[in-house]
DNA sequence: GACTGTGAAGCCATTCACAGCT
DNA sequence: AGCTGTGAATGGCTTCACAGTC
């Protein structure tokens, strides 16, 4: 599979069909049509159709698709066939919040380390986890076998932990921080920028789109 | 100004030019080239000039733009130049977390209020706002002037928040929660789905993209 | 008849390349 | 010479429409 063809926003919303897929699975159904997918998530049943072609043939003409199935199969592409470990560089109340979100646990996204290099909140107990000191990095890593680390600390600290974290052996990044990281390309960075969102908003209501 | 006909990929930039912009002045910078604010922030130096190109002439050719001069137009572009009024339904860890983030506060998004139906929340201060019932929505909307809502309740209950908030008059949501809402289309809607970044890493770490 | 899978068409965003200004 | 603003070219994602299958 050649993932570098695959457009971003298929994987997105990949991820969104496994989740309305669970759902069915919940309720018990059976079978869903490309059509009832597009209109359980929003998009046309042609995106649909197109972004499940990408990597392979999963459904019955005709029929349409089981549910179990199909959702097996999109785990199975997205990687969440296995747990993930994951490391938590900054321990705000972002970081805090970010390490108790069911979302991440439900997937298989274990955190497995929350670090920072406030005294203050070392020592801290986040459900099972303490905050621990941002010198054990490397250590947790290697003995966790840590591949993915999200970072929650000021835009001023962010590519000082960007760099330990890429040292530490981790492979790839989920930055929360307002800033733009420069990473060695072996390394995968993703920047979620929860301020844009809002401005996006205020854009639309000042000039009333739609 | 017809923001209907601008990418949504063009406003999340601007956001991003602002930022890098407001950097450049607290150090001072007077003047800037596309190609440096494109180097800073990850763009081509194309791609800033067409982006600045749907709203107008900004620079002057041979020179540049001025630092203080474009970060100003961009804000107001934005309709970042006046404060907006928020209220964050669901006083979860996320939602806490939210209400305190830094980024929202600096860019003049007023979080007014928090409210909860967890009576075990409610009463929970988080810096000077009170965590308080549900049941106020209507009231705080048109007493303070609130425009914008923010979801951060659990999927199953994002959808009766959400007619909640149509009613008591919010004209934007921003859905943190990880469902299809439905919203008449005069009510603004994004979603922010915290999941799928990770998930699209793991898609990436799995086939090694890149 | 219902629904998938897919080539072709359409559409939209990005990049190119250069004329025009300082 | 340096840099913006922009029409033209490119590239990529989405929609269309229909052949293929149950």
């Amino acid at each position: 599979m050649k993932s570098n063809k695959i457009p971003e926003a298929t994987v997105m919303r990949m991820s969104i069909y496994s989740r309305f897929l669970f759902q069915l699975m919940e309720r018990q159904v059976q079978t869903v049509s490309s059509n009832e997918i597009g209109k359980g998530v929003g998009v046309s049943s042609a995106q649909v159709r197109k972004d499940l072609a990408y990597f392979g043939e999963f459904g019955t003409r005709g029929v349409g698709y089981r549910v179990k199935d199909l959702y097996g199969h999109i785990m199975n592409i997205l990687g969440l066939g296995r747990s993930w470990n994951v490391v938590i560089i900054g321990a705000g109340k972002l970081g805090a919040a970010l390490s108790l979100y069911k979302g991440f646990i439900d997937r298989g996204f274990k955190i497995c380390a929350i670090l920072d290099n406030n005294k203050e909140l070392i020592g801290n107990r986040l459900l099972n986890i303490e905050v621990e000191s941002i010198d054990t990095l490397n250590e947790k890593v290697s003995t966790q076998k840590i591949s993915i680390g999200i970072i929650t600390v000021p835009a001023v600290e962010a590519q000082n932990v960007t760099n330990a974290l890429v040292e530490s052996g981790v492979k790839a990044i989920l930055n929360f921080s307002p800033t733009i990281l420069r990473v060695p390309n072996n390394v995968i960075l993703r920047n979620v920028d929860l301020s844009v969102h809002l401005e996006v908003l205020s854009f639309n209501l000042t000039y009333n789109s739609k």
